[in-house]
Formats: C-alpha cells, sequence, structure tokens
DNA sequence: GACTGTATTTGATCGAGATCAAGTTTCGGG
DNA sequence: CCCGAAACTTGATCTCGATCAAATACAGTC
C-alpha cells in the first residue's frame, strides 16, 4: 500500500479534475450531464494481475479506465488464448444494453475504474445524445483498431508483430503524456511476455527471441525487462511492416 | 445483363418492401423517419469483382448492404494482403464523420447498395435517435465478429480456420432466408479461394488443401466448386475449434 | 468444339515459429 | 543475505503452413 491518499483522493474526484475528462465516453458532456454521471459513479481499484470479471459473469457496471491496462481475453477449450482488447486510460469497457460480459477482462497493471451503473446509464445513453454519440465515436476507433490488430495477426511476420505493438504502446504513451514523439522516447511495458503473446498471437518464447533480436539490432534498449527505450522512433517505426505514414491514428 | 427488370424493380423499391428493412441501419425506424431516408437514398449496383473504393478515396456517401457480399481489405507494402471486414446484407459500410475511406472496398459479389448521401445523413444521426442507437448497436457487434476473427487469426489452425468459416456462412444464410439449420444444410461461398485466403490468413492453396480434407474426412460435400453441403452441422462446429454453444452470436 | 484465361487442385520442399527443455534474472519476504 | 517463485531468456528440434511448381477444371468466346 504504498500510496493511499492518491487512491482515497481519486476515489472522491471531481470530474472537472479527471485526467481523462477530455477522452472518454463523458468528452462531451455538460456540466449538467456530468452531474448525471457522477450521481451513478463510483471508483474501482483492481491490482495487477486481479480478474476483474470472467466471460459469462453478470457485470452491473460499464466503466472508463482512468489510470493503468486491462486487458479482454478469450480462452478456447484447450486453453489456447487470444487477447481480443487492450483497454488505455479512457477506454470504455463494456457493452451498454448486454448484461454479462463475453470475455475474460483482467487487470494487467493496477487498474483504477469510473465504474457507472449499468441501467441508470443505460438510461444516460438513451437522454443524453452527447454521450451516445461520444460511445459510437469511441466504438467506431475500437473497431478501427480491431482491424489493424487483424492485419497484424493475420499477416504480420513475429518481428513485425512486436515492432508493432512497442509503437502501439509508445503511441498512447506520448498521447497520454502528451510528450514529443520527434526522435527517441521512453516507456514501460504494461504487459508480461505471456501477455504480449496472447496479444499477438505468439508464444512468449518468439516474444523473447524477438525482443532481444531488435535489442542486439540496436532497434531498442532494455532497462530491466520492463522499460523500453526507443533511441530512433524511424528505426522502430521502419520493422513495423506499415507505411512510412503509419497507416494506424492514435 | 440477365435480371434488367430485376434491377430496375430495387432501384424503384420503397423501403416497406426493402429485403433488409427490419435488420439495416433503418431497422428501428418509423414511417416519417423512413421518408427521410428515402429522400436522401439511392441505389447502386456494383458487378463481382469490382471496386467499389480504394483506401484514401473520398467517398460521399455511406451504405447499406441490400444485396451481395462486400469485402473491405487492408494492403501492405510489400502486397501482404488481409481481408478486415465482410459485409453481407443489412450490413453497414462506411464511417459517419470521416470522409476518405480506410480500406478498400471490393464487391465479392454482384452488390447492390443502398446509399445515403454523406452530409444529410450525417444530419439524420444527430436528428434521429433510432438511427445513432441502431448504428450503435450493429458498430458493438461488428466489433464483437473482429474480436471472434481476431481468435480465429490468432490462434486457430488452418482446418479450424475453414471450418469456422464455413460455419460463419452457413449461420448469416440460414438466417437471412430463416431456414433451419437442425442436421443438414446448404449454401453458395461467396468468396473465392484467394478472398477466403485473405479471410482467414492463409494462402489460397492452404485454403484448398483445407477444403479438400474437410472433403475427404465427409465434413462437406462439394457441387462445383462454391457449393457447399454440409450432411451433419454439429461435425461441421466440431471441427471450428469452438466450444459447444458456438461462442458466437449471429 | 478447340481456345484462352482464370480458378482451383495437387505435389515437393522449405522455413518461421511452436514445442520441449534447461538456465538465468529479478524481487519480495524471511 | 539467502531463498523460492515468477518472469524471462536461450538452446535444440519439430511441424504446420508457406512457397515454388505443375497439372487440371471450367466458363466464356470465337
Amino acid at each position: 500500500m504504498q500510496m493511499p491518499n492518491r487512491s482515497l483522493a481519486i476515489s472522491e474526484m471531481a470530474c472537472a479534475d479527471c485526467p481523462i475528462r477530455h477522452r472518454a465516453v463523458c468528452a462531451r458532456c455538460e456540466s449538467s450531464e456530468l452531474e448525471k454521471l457522477d450521481a451513478i459513479k463510483y471508483y474501482r481499484r483492481f491490482e495487477a494481475g486481479q480478474t476483474i470479471a470472467w466471460a459469462g459473469d453478470k457485470m452491473d457496471f460499464v466503466a472508463s479506465v482512468v489510470e493503468g491496462v486491462a486487458s479482454l481475453t478469450q480462452t478456447m477449450e484447450d486453453g489456447r488464448r487470444q487477447m481480443v482488447g487492450l483497454l488505455l486510460p479512457s477506454d470504455f469497457l463494456g457493452r451498454p444494453n448486454r448484461e454479462s460480459v463475453t470475455y475474460d477482462v483482467t487487470a494487467a497493471t493496477d487498474v483504477m475504474l469510473c465504474c457507472f451503473r449499468r441501467a441508470p446509464f443505460q438510461n444516460l445513453i438513451v437522454e443524453t445524445p452527447h454521450i451516445s454519440q461520444r460511445l459510437l465515436e469511441m466504438t467506431l476507433d475500437e473497431l478501427d483498431a480491431a482491424r489493424e490488430w487483424m492485419l497484424l495477426l493475420g499477416r504480420k511476420t513475429a518481428r513485425e508483430k512486436i515492432a508493432s505493438f512497442l509503437a502501439i504502446i509508445a503511441r498512447r504513451d506520448a498521447s497520454l503524456n502528451n510528450a514529443d514523439h520527434s526522435s527517441n522516447m521512453a516507456f514501460d511495458l504494461p504487459l508480461t511476455r505471456e501477455a504480449m503473446a496472447d496479444y499477438l498471437g505468439l508464444t512468449l518464447e518468439t516474444v523473447s527471441r524477438q525482443m532481444s533480436a531488435l535489442k542486439r539490432d540496436g532497434v531498442i534498449e532494455l532497462k530491466g525487462k520492463r522499460h523500453i527505450i526507443v533511441p530512433d522512433v524511424e528505426a522502430l517505426m521502419d520493422e513495423t511492416g506499415d507505411d512510412a505514414d503509419g497507416g494506424v491514428y492514435i
């Protein structure tokens, strides 16, 4: 328990002070609309590794990710696993008008959720165009991301998959901290090698080998196992297999 | 030009007579709302193999697929291709509030689109909750489908991929023709072996080999290259790798 | 009904990534 | 400081699907 005060602070936070105020499902809300959301919201913290919900569970809330990273994972009968969603701060969790969860939801790092009770949230969607419009926009963005991900899973080599993943994390990280990512940059990996393998449709051994190869080739540097330094962002981008302009959006 | 009359008939069709009236983006509209849609709609036909739009093109309409099958495909610089969307009748094409197309859109079979001019359609979304709510629902369904697809691409074997694809087409086909799919069923493949390969993240040779293998093993029968007979739907489902209850929805 | 181009099947071989199997690093707790 | 468990790396080998290469089926056309 290193930061009880911070945790307490967040659980009493006003929407106006929220770090994801202008990116999450509430982004377009006016103050009167925020008040309605405020009335049905509560914060909830999960520790790294903890399961937030199992596929098939009823979940009586939907939520925005405030801090940390959560994953959506599908598991086949024989244990093969594929991650199908990676939720970063401001991303939305849960499907309105569907009680039960379709995928296993896991906290990849410590996670803080801003939860909305399901029933009143569904009413708000109907009443509040600013919420439903934003939700549509976010869902369309997620669909675009899913389609980039499909290209990665279906056609990229292991090396390209790793480089693409690092580029995605680097980009999201930079946009959260609005750092400039002109040439070099650094960030922490939010996933274990195993979770990266589940994301990329690889085995953890292959992930490890390709990370080592990128390091050997000077594309990345490692401080510890999780901290990545990218000395030349261009060089990383060249490894992703995407065309020069990225092809992907933030 | 085998059916000019039919084509003409459709291009003058009233929404009330439309085969996708109760499944498409207009599903929840009342008659007054349909009139507004009717005022901005026009039908457009594309032949099998024709490109509807190239990635990067401006597209001045969005549309519902009325008949036929269209695909969304991404291509890498070196020519590797991955299908990322397969649009069947009632599916929606185009992203509101985005002028340009993100993926190559191709008619896999002869396709009839019900097109809506972009600008007035965007206004309708804002004014007409029945449209935007339906659009959100359809987008969420597509996201679910994309996530099933990601599991397929990332973790399934070639044989499981083929069986899963056949099951998806069979299911959609049955739900369109509301046929019972209790035990046996039959349908036409809407894709070439090459397009199936692009869908499944395989080569066309592997697709062909696995089709032959499923035929040899009695899981499917072939009449010509494209007509599939499934003597035992259970047996096909067993080959998909999904759990008994399907795991997927319609 | 032979001719041409496209779609498909089948065969032979290769290689990227999986699998099996040890090591090594890291880190919290005694 | 040592221990044990988890996370990660590295090595050896195998396998499924890719690749290279023909052969075959088929639809439209003259």
